[in-house]
DNA sequence: CGAGTTTGACCTGCGC
DNA sequence: GCGCAGGTCAAACTCG
């Protein structure tokens, strides 16, 4: 069994990194009060051991507070500190319970309910140091009330800056993306031309249509996702290569027929791809999109991270140049599930495991694996749609780019290789110039030249500062911003400027490194921006347009044709 | 006994 | 046409 071993993103529902507000790499609302029952809840993530850590080590009021009250009830310990502080991070996660179990939470809870009591108190009591304990609890609660009060403003004052970010990174993705169609107009007029010709003759090369077939891919399987089949008929144009019908279908015909075999209701046979119509469309976006994939790598000992999917392994092979097998596995978190994955060691170096995805999941997704599932899919959208060759041929980084290359790092690896563009998402972080030397194919781009291997390092031999360019735009970063800011990825931080923690014994490091690492990727702005992107490619494709929708050629019929054909022609180059 | 894994065979694309 | 490599299938096997 794979599942529950090795690295792991599943405690990314407690950092939330997708969920429905940008999120910056803690969760906000643990630490906020909770009133019950006029007791005072001191919230901890009682899952991370990490955040628990980081709420006790810093001198903040909320420690202050906990710490009087703890010292008001534990004169005979005399505590130090820092146990008190322990103590009262433990109560603070099991409340009740562990509060009877120092035999003094019961009466502390009561105790801290109310001021008048404690002024009360404060009067009868005798005992003047008693009595000075009370006040000095009385002052922590009201001064815990107002923190809680500030916390309270604090977090509504998050939400807004979130939203308000939210807002503005999706109106800057629409404005490039409409400032990238404008540029491409006149091209794909052209190529609607073509593609209408194209229809009518088959056999006819696919030339400058390729470009436009990126540009329609994301949203096309993003309507897929969705599951908003609206598309028209194109079943005629099932073919992904240029090359004519009656050579090209019954091999990928066969191939999708054995990838949705029987098993699988969204992979259906390839009869019902000739009628189904909708099917058609759905299959052949599938395919499509199953081309781009996305690459993580990330160190670690375990054979398979664990992303929060179930996988079913259906094959292993062994790749050539590299000693290590790789594995192939599926998505069976539902049935017909496109969703399908790589494992395999780098050759190199073997503490990393590449993984690869391939395909969207069209089924809901836990929160565990809501992290690599989005990560993937914004990356392979982004791919998608920005990564899409011009007319002449050249890829057209605009949108990518942009999107990307202001903060760039090495953090990703965007490479347009023929036949399946790939997104790498290196989590290793390692100086190591090792981790760029892969197999070859991959780096292949389907420039008019001849194809160029990238290097960490720039490389002359890359077409002409345009390959170099997109090397440079191809990579953005989130990590190194996101060690400095969150403690998780401090602890990846750790590993990559320590390569020995790789080692074996370091393996605890290895699903924090991948969570902080998932963590920092999610928390930087900049792939917030590629994931506002992807989303709005899926709400423009289930809205029968996509977010290339000014394109004179979006028809919902040119657009899966496109889809198909340019694969094709990429596959076919 | 069912679900998952292993593994050899098979299919396809591609280069020579 | 042939061989190679990637990818997938499916029967046999393992495991809980």
């Amino acid at each position: 069994m794979d599942r529950g071993c090795g690295l792991t993103l599943e405690n990314s529902d407690q950092v939330g990194f997708f969920g429905n507000k940008p999120v910056f790499g803690f969760n906000l609302s643990p630490r906020l009060d909770h009133r019950r029952d006029g007791l005072i809840m001191f919230p901890v993530n009682s899952s991370a051991g990490e955040e628990t850590a980081a709420v006790s080590s810093p001198p903040g009021g909320e420690q202050r507070i906990v710490l009087g009250e703890v010292d008001f009830f534990a004169e005979k310990k005399k505590p130090v500190n820092g146990v008190v502080k322990k103590e009262s991070s433990h109560a603070e996660a099991s409340t009740f319970r562990d509060a009877d179990v120092i035999n003094t939470g019961l009466q502390l809870v009561t105790a801290n309910t109310g001021s008048d009591q404690s002024t009360v108190d404060d009067v009868m009591s005798p005992d003047a140091e008693d009595k000075r304990a009370r006040n000095e609890l009385a002052q922590l609660q009201v001064e815990l009330e107002r923190m809680n009060a500030e916390n309270q403003k604090l977090k509504g004052m998050l939400t807004q800056v979130s939203n308000n970010y939210s807002a503005l990174q999706m109106h800057l993705v629409t404005l490039m993306q409409q400032q990238q169609n404008s540029r491409t107009d006149s091209t794909q007029e052209q190529e609607v031309v073509d593609r209408k010709s194209e229809e009518n003759k088959p056999a006819v090369n696919g030339g400058p249509i390729v470009p436009r077939q990126f540009l329609d891919l994301a949203p096309a399987a993003a309507t897929n996702q969705m599951a908003d089949e609206h598309s028209n008929s194109l079943s005629e144009e099932r073919t992904l290569s240029g090359s004519p019908h009656n050579n090209m279908e019954p091999s990928r015909n066969k191939r999708i027929g054995r990838e949705e075999s029987p098993e699988s209701e969204g992979w259906a046979p390839n009869k019902t791809l000739k009628l189904n119509s909708t099917k058609a469309v759905d299959q052949s976006t599938e395919a499509t999109m199953r081309k781009a994939r996305v690459s993580v790598r990330a160190r670690s000992e375990a054979p398979m991270i664990s992303d929060g999917c179930q996988w079913r392994k259906y094959g292993q092979k062994m790749a050539k140049g590299n000693p290590c097998p790789r594995a192939y596995y599926r998505c069976t978190m539902a049935v017909g599930c496109p969703v399908r994955k790589q494992v395999q060691r780098c050759a190199e170096d073997r503490t990393i495991l590449i993984t690869t995805y391939e395909g969207t999941h069209n089924h809901p997704l836990p929160p565990a694996a809501m992290a690599m599932a989005s990560t993937t899919s914004a990356a392979a959208n982004m791919l998608l749609s920005g990564s899409m060759p011009s007319a002449d041929g050249v890829m057209n980084t605009n949108f990518l780019a942009r999107t990307i290359l202001p903060c760039s790092s090495n953090m990703a690896t965007i490479s347009a290789s023929a036949p399946f563009p790939t997104v790498t998402l290196d989590l290793t972080q390692t100086p190591n110039p090792l981790q760029f030397q892969r197999p070859p194919a991959q780096f292949q781009v389907p420039f008019p030249v001849p194809p160029q291997n990238f290097a960490p390092v720039p490389t002359p031999s890359v077409p002409q500062g345009f390959g170099q360019a997109l090397y440079n735009q191809s990579k953005f970063s989130g990590l190194q911003m996101s060690q400095e800011s969150n403690d998780a990825a401090q602890l990846q931080g750790q590993s990559s400027k320590h390569p020995q923690l790789h080692q074996p014994q370091a393996h605890p490091l290895f699903s924090d490194t991948l969570s902080a690492a998932t963590a920092a990727i999610t928390a930087d702005p900049n792939f917030t921006a590629a994931l506002a992107a992807a989303i709005s490619s899926i709400i423009g494709g289930s809205n029968a347009n996509n977010t290339n929708q000014s394109t004179p050629n979006n028809h919902p019929n040119v657009n899966t044709s496109n889809s198909n054909k340019t694969c094709g022609s990429f596959l076919g180059n």
